[in-house]
DNA sequence: TTGATAAACGGAGGGTCCCTCCATATTTAA
DNA sequence: TTAAATATGGAGGGACCCTCCGTTTATCAA
């Protein structure tokens, strides 16, 4: 009797099901990729080899199947948080991070902004992973006294970030978002009091 | 053969026209700022007591009929701007009009995000007389030496205004958005070479 | 192996929205 | 007042969203 909330009688799962959600979820990430939300449930079906009511059936809402897809790419960040802040000086960790987070927005740009127009609550729980992620990079300089309280919620600096990326996709905006690291570290390691933080 | 550009014989343009373009603009305005991208024309042409065929006639995609309303906005914050630029200092107008950005967007989330999926040129003409709007009071201060040269794009300023703006309304983003400012200012203010302005 | 049955499949179809087209109505000019 | 130019509005073709349900397939018990 190895489960107490058994599900006695529990028959196993059926292959076939488990095969076309990976088929579909493969389908989604590089058409959600390559064209935001505009992309038809139909496309996605035709792609992925299966039926329109397969695809509902395992991702009743549009925006359930374009949160699915979010939360891998979420997870990758949070490896790459780890693993930064167990082999770098914490200033140091925090940088690269968020120059990694600029590559990151390199290529899910519409991705991200699919997702931003959704409002689900399972992308919130996405978005509080990252953010307790980056927390810790952040409350580390603050911590060994490396980098003042800067004051702004973690969260906001990769907005800004994401700001910079999203706004002009032709022009080479990797570099200014790069530049924009810089400015925000330095801005954050300044210690002078500005008006709005009284 | 009078006139080769000549509209000799041109009539009057008929007052009904422009009165339901007006309509049409100002329902397009309150449904954008309140809803997004969302709206269907139907609802649209129907709040501006108009039939659908007419709505297409004096704008013929949806996003002409987005932007001319951007548009509208846009004008207004050039204008402040010329107005901060005659009546503060330097440095003190490029964070005012910051700030005034910020409240901007508190009132323009939603059309902002719908702007934004769109690529027409109407749009990246707007877009460009913000740009020297902001450009100018971001050359006075370096001008006048109250800021070194930050390495980016003005317009870089403003979409990591937007990214803190829009990536969460729930959250009390404006305050966020306020303290971004700080940081931004001071991030340029500072005059330590960062690495990745090499 | 072979049924029985739970589970998954796929696509037809109802509803909504986008946009076009054109017969009708309105405005301007002579 | 009348003719020509211009604007109006809504029916309708096409695309897409999502639901529903008859058919097919995988699992399990005998």
């Amino acid at each position: 009797m190895p489960a107490d909330l058994g599900p006695e009688k529990a028959r196993k799962p059926r292959a076939d099901a488990e095969r076309n959600r990976q088929k579909l979820l493969n389908a989604a990430r590089a058409a959600f990729t390559a064209q935001g939300g505009l992309v038809s449930m139909e496309e996605v079906a035709r792609t992925a080899g299966v039926g329109i009511g397969t695809l509902y059936r395992h991702f009743p809402t549009r925006d359930g199947l374009l949160v699915e897809v979010y939360r891998g790419e979420i997870a990758r960040l949070c490896q790459e948080a780890e693993l930064l802040a167990a082999t770098k000086t914490p200033l140091e960790a925090l940088r690269a991070w968020l120059l990694l987070f600029v590559d990151h927005l390199a290529d899910n740009i519409v991705l991200g902004d699919a997702v931003k127009a959704t409002a689900g609550e399972s992308k919130a729980d996405a978005t509080a992973q990252l953010l307790t992620a980056l927390d810790i990079l952040m409350d580390n300089p603050i911590a060994v006294g490396a980098m003042p309280d800067p004051g702004v919620e973690s969260l906001d600096l990769l907005r800004a970030l994401y700001g910079v990326a999203t706004a002009s996709p032709s022009s080479n905006w990797v570099g200014a978002a790069r530049r924009m690291v810089d400015i925000l570290i330095a801005g954050m390691d300044s210690r002078e009091t500005s008006p709005n933080s009284a």
